[in-house]
DNA sequence: AACGGGATGGTT
DNA sequence: ACCATCCCGTTG
């Protein structure tokens, strides 16, 4: 599902103000095998949502800031996927205004920027993204694009399970975080 | 109630 | 390489 949802578009809409962009990097943690995956360590209020049907947002605070990340799997596993970049596709004036930039790249680029340009906090988390108004994932370029090389390398600041490969990135492309080496 | 660590990011 | 910053789960 990692792989899957890179192409697809992330929507986001309080009152007037729509944002939007192509999803083109995530991390899988994993409910087996993982124990950077907080499911696979607590079930927990926090984790709970983690264990509930897949299309729903797990949203938690980290360091000050948030991350976002789809639920994925069969009910009960304890899967998700963290969307770490999206490409700006509109409401790009807004993302500056809330990101204090108007560099392109700095704007939801990292999974904590993404989620400041588009107004993704608490309030998100446990929202199913299937049927969202306020956010959610719609059908994109997905895989029928062959232009997207999707490649995968290991984990950005992760330290436990740290040589697993779950990361993916569309190659090349230049809204996907890290140094040029895990970019390209 | 106190403590320690973390799926960050901006700055040096 | 450094560190501001803060929530959550654990420990006592």
């Amino acid at each position: 599902m990692a792989r899957e949802l890179i192409g697809k578009r992330l929507v986001t809409q309080t009152g007037d103000q729509l944002t939007a962009g192509w999803i083109v990097e995530t991390e899988a943690y994993l409910p087996v095998g993982d124990s950077a995956c907080h499911a696979s360590k607590y079930r927990t209020p926090r984790t709970e949502v983690m264990f509930g049907p897949a299309g729903f947002a797990y949203v938690y605070p980290i360091h000050g800031r948030y991350c976002f990340n789809v639920v994925t799997e069969q009910l009960g596993k304890g899967c998700a996927v963290l969307i770490r970049s999206v490409e700006p596709i509109s409401g790009i004036p807004v993302m500056q205004g809330r990101r204090g930039v108007d560099d392109l790249r700095r704007l939801s680029t990292g999974p904590s920027c993404l989620c400041q340009a588009m107004k993704i906090d608490r309030t998100v988390n446990q929202n199913d993204l299937t049927t969202g108004i306020s956010v959610r994932i719609e059908e994109g370029l997905g895989l029928k694009n062959a232009t997207i090389t999707i490649k995968s390398s290991v984990r950005i600041g992760v330290t436990s399970a740290k040589t697993r490969r779950l990361r993916y990135y569309a190659a090349g492309n230049q809204f996907v975080s890290g140094p040029l080496s895990l970019r390209t």
